[in-house]
DNA sequence: AGTCTCCATAAAATTAAATTATTCAAAGAA
DNA sequence: TTCTTTGAATAATTTAATTTTATGGAGACT
């Protein structure tokens, strides 16, 4: 190995003599005997080329060269000194980065608590949020740019495999109408009575669309029968137009809890038509998980998850 | 011993495989083992408690740990790389600094050219001229606070033994007189003549006048009878003085070059009176002696020797 | 599947470093 | 002065750390 002319041991030794002026003392310092630092200096000495203390008198006096050395060897010292900090701060959560995926709707309304929470309790770890697909958090999840991820939608099969999927809560769509709409005042509807609205949806790209295509279709009902109004990509715009009375929709429960406590926005039931989805966390246990990855998932997760999620028991 | 938690070769290999991206090519690159870089990782992970590279897929990647430790340990081995240069060019004498001793004769007219032709071959170095006593010259270099002295006095007796003295050159003390003066014309003085004359002196606790005293009661002459007209504490201030025709006086050949070669004073010489005194290098053999030191000593100094001096031969 | 590359691991060999014991030199005290 | 004490250097031994050789396993590319 091509060597370093010094050590890190020899630059400790070289400090703690200058500090106390004696061999001897030094060696006391470090808990090691007195030929134990004569030997390092001389090995520093000669693979410097350089004298770095006077023996002559009682005290060991640095010569120039010892001096020079002397103040890069505080610097460098130093330095070791931070980075030991920093990596002990990185341990114990006082530093570092989260970073976290989520999907729009888990990303717009339910991960911004999860984060606050988080951060009461860790103040010192940053947190980024990449809302993105599901496909994307997926793919992101694999190479390492994310940490961990709440999707409500499928991964593609590759991923599948390759990602630790965990169930964490269940999310419901609820069908809401707007707070005058005649149907409104029924108690509940019939699935007959959804060909009768005008829905405003997310577009046919998105996740949860899909999801509620696929749930309607699979619970009976003929989608293309469905009159779509409009297709917007945005829930809040989703909100904002069936507040305005210009159609209905499936949303997220979570994404319309302060509207309903408003009576804003009207929450319909339907006879035997339940549309839920999972959310789910996933991670890559390939790859390594930060302190931070681990405490979230652990700590902060479970107290936002329903009941049955298997994260009540890790 | 207390240990620190990681080795300068250990931050290497960590560089190393970032760079890389791989321990393999780490591993030639520095000229050792795959598995000794793999080891040293291990004990690097063991010993921070941190994760810091990601195995898995087909570059070895950092974690945020890594990185973090990454950062400092570019700054640790800058800065090591910086201390060599550093001590390298100490030792190249492309730096440092060397202090010089002198009494007043030669700090005056001698050292200034010595300093000069030095500087000429070593322009990095900086060099610091002390005008000193004899006296407090010589503690200095006991104590290390000068490297090299040229001194033509006596050294107080307990320092004679503990410094190096090494005759260096003859330094005459010329007779001159005012060049008008009326025994400036006789080829030669007899020692008689000296009693005619009017002094005027350095002050009787300089080495110089004291060197002089002694040379001249030796040479059985009285110095009680000589007449002294002034005593003045500067060798330029006494050439005025003889210039001006105020008197004669005993003064270093050294310093008197330039008036001799313009006729302005006039050197006189005394039958059976040599006053001649040694220039002598002082040094301190138990003590570090310095690259400029060294060098000042065995390629500066003889060429401003007289042809029998001992540094000749050095 | 087969082969290659890369990393991990184990055991052995080498090398470096620490310790004990001793010597040497300088400093302080009798 | 001489004796004693203290601090540093040296030598020999032991101990520990590092490297190497040799080998096994997992993923990637053909």
């Amino acid at each position: 190995m091509p060597e370093l002319p010094f050590t890190l041991d020899q630059l400790r030794i070289l400090k703690a003599i200058a500090a106390q002026g004696s061999f001897k003392k030094a060696a006391d310092l470090l808990y090691v005997t007195q030929p134990a630092v004569s030997l390092q200096i001389q090995n520093l000495e000669k693979q410097l080329e350089i004298t770095i203390f006077d023996r002559g008198g009682r005290k060991a006096l640095l010569t120039e060269a010892g001096r020079l050395l002397l103040e890069y060897c505080e610097r460098i010292l130093n330095q070791c000194d931070e980075a030991c900090k920093a990596i002990e701060d990185l341990n114990s959560l006082k530093g570092g980065t989260l970073v976290i995926g989520a999907s729009q709707t888990t990303g717009t309304y339910l991960m911004p608590r999860m984060i606050g929470l988080f951060r009461q309790n860790y103040p010192d770890v940053s947190v980024q949020l990449q809302v993105h697909s599901t496909r994307r958090t997926g793919w992101s999840v694999a190479n390492g740019q994310i940490d961990l991820a709440i999707i409500g939608g499928q991964l593609p099969g590759d991923l599948e495999n390759l990602l630790q999927v965990i169930p964490y809560a269940t999310d419901e769509l609820a069908l809401v109408l707007p707070s005058k709409h005649p149907l409104s005042n029924k108690k509940e509807l019939l699935k007959e009575d959804l060909y009768k609205l005008n829905f405003v949806t997310l577009d046919s790209q998105s996740t949860t669309r899909k999801v509620v295509d696929k749930l309607l279709q699979d619970s009976g009902l003929d989608i293309q029968r469905l009159k779509i109004e409009m297709e917007l990509n945005s829930l809040e715009a989703i909100k904002n137009a069936v507040q305005s009375g210009l159609g209905a929709s499936f949303l997220p429960v979570v994404s319309i809890e302060r509207e309903l406590s408003a009576g804003t926005i009207h929450k319909a039931f339907v006879a035997d038509l339940e549309v839920k989805r999972e959310l789910k966390l996933i991670t890559n246990p390939s790859r390594y998980t930060s302190r931070a990855s681990e405490v979230f998932k652990k700590n902060i997760l479970p107290q936002f998850a329903s009941l049955e999620s298997p994260l009540r028991h890790i």
